[in-house]
DNA sequence: AAGGCGCCCAACCGCCTTGGT
DNA sequence: AACCAAGGCGGTTGGGCGCCT
């Protein structure tokens, strides 16, 4: 947006499918320049291909960090309960599942939970149906339509009852066996590794574990930790679009009865990458070596 | 083997918001 | 205040693929 409007006579662009050179010429061009504004982008890699869909498809498939494949058990409980609360944001939910976007979500939404769902539903109805003593109450509190996450988590309602509440769904998310391996990819950056937020050992011995930042929180004393939370959980998740998720950390220390804020608390990384500063980390060259994916961690060598 | 069918998912479309002029 | 361009988001589409008959 704060991009001068262009004032080159409009393209004819390509649509359908990315080549793999297309794709190549985008990503190593975002990351040597970051995308700055995304409708120079097709000008400036040569791409037949407009802004937006540079844009999409950097976001969906070419940034760093994307975790791919199924959708395991947490990860669908998560998708499940925030979708009880804020409907169809694809994008917020997305916030909560670093790794995945929103229209990763929201296929899966479209080609599998709805189904699940509306399954679960109906059979809730014909249990409803046999125990009428249920009081109308409740089962106004927790309609499965979008709602207020205080009400949600607060009912007694059968359907919250059987998922648990957000926190500790994303807490299991840390336990659970599939999902540790690759919960999320972690992004990263050797020399982020010597900022000042990070010394004092702890964050480099821990590094290894993603869920660290979350694990060392303790929920009962909320200042100083709501300060490290900040401090460090800030800065070493990328979701969408390369911005650092920290709606994740950040809600759960603010929160145990949950806001909405958590759910649009966030740390943008888009200045990095978009910036000049990203060059630095970034030499020119064959910029997939550049990547050294191990674990489902990736790291950014100088 | 081949045709039909359904599912998945990448990408497009259109609308809304934001920010600059 | 009005206009315009860009970004962001949710809904939708359609091509590709696998399964079934």
């Amino acid at each position: 947006m704060g991009c001068k409007p262009s004032d080159k006579p409009k393209a004819k662009y390509r649509k359908g499918l990315w080549s793999p050179e297309e794709d190549l010429r985008l990503r190593n061009y975002i990351l040597k320049n970051g995308h700055g504004c995304w409708s120079s982008v097709p000008i400036n890699t040569g791409l037949q291909r407009n802004g937006k869909s540079c844009r999409l498809r950097w976001i969906n498939y070419l940034r760093p960090g994307l975790k791919r494949g199924t959708f395991c058990k947490q990860e669908e409980e998560t998708i499940l309960t925030l979708h009880r609360m804020l409907g169809n944001k694809w994008s917020q939910i997305a916030q909560h599942l670093p790794g995945r976007t929103d229209n990763e979500i929201k296929n899966y939404w479209h080609s599998y939970l709805k189904k699940k769902v509306a399954k679960a539903e109906e059979m809730e109805g014909q249990t409803k149906s046999q125990y009428t003593s249920t009081s109308s109450s409740e089962i106004l509190e927790c309609s499965p339509s979008p709602q207020k996450p205080t009400t949600c988590f607060n009912s007694s309602h059968e359907s919250v009852q059987k998922s648990p509440p957000l926190v500790s769904q994303l807490d299991d998310l840390s336990k659970d066996q599939s999902c540790q391996r690759s919960p999320l990819p972690k992004i990263l950056f050797a020399e982020w590794l010597s900022l000042d937020q990070v010394h004092g050992g702890s964050f480099a011995n821990n590094i290894s574990d993603p869920w660290v930042l979350k694990e060392g929180f303790d929920h009962s004393t909320t200042s100083n930790n709501l300060q490290a939370d900040h401090d460090l959980g800030h800065g070493f998740v990328l979701n969408d679009e390369g911005i650092f998720g920290s709606g994740f950390h950040h809600g759960i220390s603010h929160h145990h009865g949950l806001g909405l804020e958590m759910i649009n608390s966030q740390f943008k990384f888009e200045e990095q990458i978009s910036g000049p500063g990203f060059v630095d980390f970034i030499s020119g060259g064959d910029l997939y070596n550049d990547f050294n994916l191990q674990n489902d961690a990736m790291y950014f060598y100088k």
